[in-house]
DNA sequence: TAGGCCATCTGGTCCT
DNA sequence: AGGACCAGATGGCCTA
């Protein structure tokens, strides 16, 4: 868990002000604020949670270092592309589905792409960049 | 040490 | 009134 940094509810920049006013009133202000915190926390680890989620299901740049959560999301979208594009040409050439997707999805397991894995950060995003035209017309003879 | 990433607090806005 | 969501501010941690 990081530090708190203080907040006014702490230290009462606000407080003072109510204080003075009235102490039952700065009671439910200081409450709701407290309260109100405890949610934005919950809903941000609720929202982190669902990043983890993703993250799980995104192909991953190396085996250590976890995607951040702008890369998450834009490897998601690229991902999805990818995915999308397959569908699309499988309607296209007219192959049969099973067959189809069995070719695709051996160009999208870890094996054929450790190699931009092992590529640097800078790599890396320019590949992510170019995602949306994700190439697989090399991974077999099809397209 | 600078920069990136992240968690947390906070006030504003919208909705129920 | 109170909850959900959002964006800005702030400070801590980590890495090059």
């Amino acid at each position: 868990m990081k530090s708190r940094r203080p907040s006014c509810t702490d230290s009462g920049s606000e407080s003072s002000e109510l204080d003075s006013k009235s102490p039952e009133k700065f009671e439910t202000v200081t409450r709701r604020r407290i309260a109100a915190n405890a949610r934005e926390r919950k809903r941000m680890q609720g929202l982190n949670t669902a990043f983890d989620r993703l993250r799980k299901v995104v192909p991953q740049w190396g085996q250590d270092k976890k995607l951040s959560k702008y890369e998450t999301l834009q490897m998601a979208l690229s991902y999805i592309v990818a995915l999308s594009r397959i569908l699309t040409d499988a309607k296209k050439h007219n192959v049969p589905h099973r067959q189809w997707l069995e070719l695709q999805f051996d160009c999208v397991q870890p094996e054929n792409y450790s190699c931009l894995m092992r590529c640097d950060s800078a790599t890396a995003q320019e590949y992510i960049h170019s995602l949306p035209s994700y190439q697989f017309d090399g991974c077999h003879g099809l397209a």
